[in-house]
DNA sequence: CTTGACTCTCAGGTGACCTGAGGGTGTATA
DNA sequence: TATACACCCTCAGGTCACCTGAGAGTCAAG
């Protein structure tokens, strides 16, 4: 018959702890002395305890630990515990790699340019979208207003002329890498909220969920080129492949004050 | 000025979680209605938002990147917090790896004895205690009760002499290695909670805190060499080394019941 | 004017504990 | 025998980064 304190110290287990898993029946006094609400324990029961430290060292949370405790356990479900919490282990172990890659590349960045990043990187994953499309190929970079105005017209004529609505959200794909700049192949679309026929010249279809990374651009289009650099370069530190056309996606667009805009570019990635 | 709900599809952060981020602070919307507490955003706080969320992704506590979006940070604290994550970050990767050894060497100790392994080792650090002991040799292994009764009684017999108390604790250091069993160097102690005096026979000292691995091996003194196969195998899986003299501590002990008495076994070890 | 999508606040939950308040218990010493 | 002191109890509330759900108010379109 062992006081809660001692039993403490022998198992190096706080008091605290000990009543929090005799709440949680992982572990209950042989005794509680029923007028004095005392618990008392009995060295027979370091053998338990010390399975559920070894188990919770494994990174088993109680709840399992408590099931892999209860007798009638095979032993085929515990290894299958064990498996299915290694793969975990493995999958937070390589989390904390790629999080180790990314503080470094922000140390090293920093090193370089004695500031903070003016672009932050976040990996997210693109809603699925219904869009209208209108594909043009733009000789040089200046025409681009000159080319993706009128086809963003058609764009949208043609959903007024179809009797349908779009949803105020409109996006550029561009078809040739991030550093060329002459004779781009671009695609203006507009998300819509119900499918159309296509044309020949006005496509319809819908843009899978699709991973990017992704950078918010305040500004100008013409400084567009540092974001894409920006991004080329994360992707690039921190073992990431582009896999497709990447995007751009006017979040706010006044034809008036165009140095006030706001853009989202994202380049569609796989981890490398 | 954008609703809540299409900031939070811009961004892909829930409703939730940006209102938990104005609470803490973090992001206030840039206009809150007074009458209808409608939340209303602007595009331009998207790239504050980024920077939380890249920020959050290297492993930052909401509070921590508070700080660093506070203005007035210098770059030599930026870096600062961020070495320390990275430190951080490094230590939680090793306890992984760790810890995934830990539970490969389990699978494997299932696979070859299909069943749960009969003891748990655990690492804890031993606590500083002050001992008085007395030294014996023991040529042989059925004569370590022989040897121990003695010493003990030695040990005890002194103490009360000199007017102290033990606390009931007492513990045998063992300084030959743990697979000889013929001429063993051992040592009997008693826990003593203040200094005495020593003498040639009896030593009195402070063990000082100590790493150890332990099991707890229930019954006959016979059957320890299993507790300590068990241990030094998981030493050995685990990567760490043994540093000193182990220990064995009698947690439970009656003369007239040998087998049902309750000991722990503690290696000191050292991460290899 | 209704419908339906959206927004608000507030309370409570998550896991594995820890802290502290307020009060009872057990034993050794003056 | 009184008292000091270490120990034990329960219960409430906090941690972190959110999520769930209830109940009620708001907004835009039809």
């Amino acid at each position: 018959m062992i006081k809660i304190g001692d039993f403490a110290r022998l198992s190096q287990v706080s008091v605290v702890t000990l009543r929090y898993y005799d709440e949680m029946d992982l572990l209950e006094p042989v005794k509680v002395d029923h007028f004095t609400g005392y618990r008392y324990y009995s060295a027979d029961q370091l053998p338990r305890l010390n399975r559920i430290l070894a188990l919770k060292d494994l990174g088993f949370s109680l709840e399992q630990i408590k099931l892999m405790l209860a007798d009638g356990l095979s032993l085929e479900q515990l290894r299958g515990m064990l498996e299915m919490q290694r793969s975990q282990v493995e999958q937070r172990l390589s989390d904390e790699q790629e999080r180790l890659v990314r503080i470094e590349a922000r140390l090293r960045q920093i090193e370089l340019e004695d500031q903070m990043p003016n672009y932050d990187v976040v990996i997210k994953t693109a809603p699925a979208m219904l869009v209208a499309a209108r594909r043009v190929r733009i000789p040089t970079n200046d025409q681009v207003p000159e080319y993706l105005g009128p086809a963003y017209s058609e764009v949208y004529d043609y959903i007024r002329k179809q009797g349908a609505k779009d949803n105020g959200q409109c996006l550029t794909l561009w078809h040739s890498p991030a550093d060329v700049y002459a004779n781009e192949d671009s695609e203006a679309m507009v998300v819509i909220d119900r499918p159309l026929p296509g044309t020949d010249r006005i496509k319809v279809y819908e843009l899978p969920p699709t991973q990017v990374a992704a950078v918010i651009h305040q500004g100008n289009f013409e400084e567009f080129t540092q974001g894409h650099a920006a991004l080329l370069e994360w992707i690039d530190a921190n073992g990431y492949k582009i896999v497709g056309p990447y995007r751009e996606i006017y979040i706010k667009y006044e034809k008036d004050n165009l140095s006030d805009s706001t853009t989202e570019i994202q380049f569609p990635v796989e981890k490398a």
